[in-house]
DNA sequence: ACAAGTTTATAACAAAAATTAAAAACAGAC
DNA sequence: GTCTGTTTTTAATTTTTGTTATAAACTTGT
């Protein structure tokens, strides 16, 4: 029969005919536009997507009812009637951003327009691959669920981060929480029952520093991420590049001293062992031992229990050595600047991270290196700038792959 | 007046209707199809695009009707009727690719289908930035398309590839021929009224390399290009990057080491200047002066003309001193590649250009830094290898830059 | 204040595309 | 060979979309 067949198939598969995809193509064309744009007029977008006004009255329409978007009012005239503006509505619905860190985690919320509206900055936490390191993230994550009920009503996409190596495509985690089968994104799906995006933390800091003020005209920038690790992600034409597994962007990694350090990866001469926060304790320790000395080591604690934050702290108050060690980290890395800059041609290299806190120091000494071996026409197009969300930057890339999801897939 | 002034616009502007634009969107699309699978049937493009069969049917009459697609006849059956299979018809058209290096240059046809139907390698061209240079380079040209007049009737496009950095967007090239106003692409156009592209010589063998033989899979992959100097050219998410102005790929010039050989760049510690085809003369006519013999330096020439080629071909006859040159050349730019997959994690890394000519030497010792250096995880995920098309590449990435051109833009 | 020119929004109509139906072509089983 | 189940192709019909026309809203100049 020739009948049954067809129908058979629309009840086994729960395709939608032709233009039922279409439809819904065109609404997530429409919402890219209007992300881009903050409002827009329904002209506009049928200009922009090649439809007829009629059509995209009725795409725009349909998601008003729907309250995701809202009819924002009149625009400012050209010359005639003026047109009614439509944005997204911004308490439609909210995303809850994680920012695991080695040391610590950040969290935050975001609403659908892209506002960040509440922050938890570096709530104590140590990430281990065991059981009970993911049991307490989840009650850290509950915690502070819980203490947003309004937005927790609402919550309406998940975005985490955490160091190492991530496959957001499949959801799975090579480094930390790899002892289940289940990825990690599917683990807290089935925990909140929220669709749930995973990021490595490096490659989620550039987003949120390139997509979050404003809709942001760089399509090629590349974040380096200095921490304890040196990480970095890469944007090219405007999407993160992750490689084929996922494993891009591992600068740390890359062979450039002739030293004898062993890297906590195995290898000798990675960037990690010279121009890092590890590396940068290490010298520390070094110079306090040889009788140097700082703010940093004030006698109120023991030379092992330094952190990055004491000697960020100290530099900021004008130690003077602190500030020529930054200098120093600054010149070596200065030297994987000018490759990746050689290598990439982007628009903008952004100084992030921890130690990015210690604002300019870094960004001179590393730009004279540059100066000195990359020729100025590649070096003077690209700008090297330092970041200014700081750890900001994490939570509200997560924040904003989750809302990608939510609104783009 | 209300009617007057539509009308106006559509005289003014070549503006087409909607249905118009959509219909050649929906060609580009369906050829794009076609191109990647060899032969399609109306079924799998109204599947592939979301569009209906009768509308799929529409678009692919009209391409056979211009005789740009041809019926392939019955396709293998998958149960019940066969379908029509339809593909590029090969000799619609054909694109010269034009390869100019800085000693020489090839020549090559490629038909529709993707296949190269001529090829002319080592014209003799010396490649430098005058009027005479230019006016040499037209009298090839002009020469090379006369020995082919069925191809020439048929020409529907130009593609070149030059050294240096190169804005393929604009035509616009830094290096050479940039003494008038007009980009290189529309000086040929200007001469020979055929729409040409214009490429960096190593982000189009790139190109040659990945997509000719069958539709290349490929994704994310690099070339790197030995020659006289050392050009990359990087593939991401199947398109060639060139970064914000067209500088990517610099890896010649990325600090690698502490020597104080100051490059043609004017910096010092190039990777060109130890592990390019310049460093590798140098460095034989200093192994030769310090006493040590070699194939290459038979008494037929003096050894300041001796050439890459030579070198080349002595290794190839087992000459010991080439031999254990090309692998300390191939263990320096191991250490670059390392650098290239940790950040790209690409799926392939190809040796090409005339220095891989040498076949394996250069990947052994290539590939056993690249051990030493990398951890294994991120060393096993790519594919390192040599180029099988060696000076073929650049030919036949000039010709599918100029068929891209003519199918999809 | 009102006309003239513009631009947006809605309605009416025409064109195009999708859907459904029917026919044709084929494979495999009996 | 013939029947059944499939799949492609073409035709008929319906739905959707685009186009054109009209109305509404607004600016500017007189």
């Amino acid at each position: 029969m020739k009948t049954s067949n067809p129908k058979k198939n629309k009840i086994n598969s729960n395709e939608v005919g032709g233009v039922a995809i279409k439809n819904k193509q065109l609404r997530k064309s429409a919402l890219r536009l209007i992300d881009q744009s903050n409002a827009i007029t329904i002209t506009e977008i049928a200009k922009e997507l090649n439809i007829s006004v009629p059509k995209a009255t009725d795409v725009i329409s349909s998601m008003v009812e729907e309250n995701i978007l809202k009819d924002e009012g009149k625009q400012d005239s050209t010359g005639g009637r003026r047109a009614n503006a439509f944005g997204l509505m911004a308490d439609a619905g909210y995303f809850l951003g994680i920012d695991i860190k080695l040391h610590h985690v950040n969290f935050g919320w975001m609403d659908l327009k892209k506002g960040m509206v509440t922050m938890k900055e570096k709530v104590s936490y140590r990430l281990v691959n065991t059981e009970e390191a993911l049991e307490e993230l989840f009650q850290l994550i509950e915690q502070f669920i819980d203490e947003h009920q309004d937005y927790k009503k609402n919550l309406i996409g998940i975005g985490i981060n955490i160091p190492g190596r991530i496959n957001p495509r499949t959801g799975h985690n090579y480094n930390h929480f790899n002892f289940r089968e289940e990825p990690l994104s599917e683990i807290i799906y089935g925990k909140f029952g929220i669709p749930t995006t995973i990021e490595n933390d490096s490659k989620a800091m550039l987003l949120g520093e390139f997509f979050h003020a404003e809709a942001s005209n760089e399509k090629n920038a590349i974040l380096i991420n200095l921490d304890y690790g040196i990480g970095m992600g890469i944007l090219i034409d405007g999407k993160i590049y992750h490689g084929k597994s996922g494993f891009s962007g591992e600068l740390g990694h890359i062979p450039l001293f002739d030293n004898e350090i062993i890297c906590h990866c195995g290898k000798k001469g990675c960037l990690e062992t010279e121009a890092s926060g590890i590396a940068l304790l290490r010298k520390f320790r070094e110079r306090i031992e040889a009788g140097s000395t700082s703010l940093a080591f004030d006698g109120t604690r023991t030379i092992e229990t330094i952190t990055l934050q004491n000697i960020i702290e100290a530099a900021k108050n004008e130690d003077t050595l602190c500030i020529e060690m930054l200098e120093e980290l600054g010149e070596k890395l200065g030297k994987a600047i000018a490759i990746v800059i050689n290598i990439f041609n982007p628009e903008t290299v952004i100084l992030g991270g921890t130690l990015s806190d210690t604002g300019e120091y870094l960004r001179f000494s590393a730009k004279s290196t540059l100066n000195r071996l990359s020729h100025s026409i590649v070096n003077n197009d690209t700008n090297l700038k330092v970041s200014q969300l700081g750890e900001k930057a994490g939570v509200i890339g997560a924040c904003l792959n989750a809302r990608a999801k939510y609104l783009f897939d």
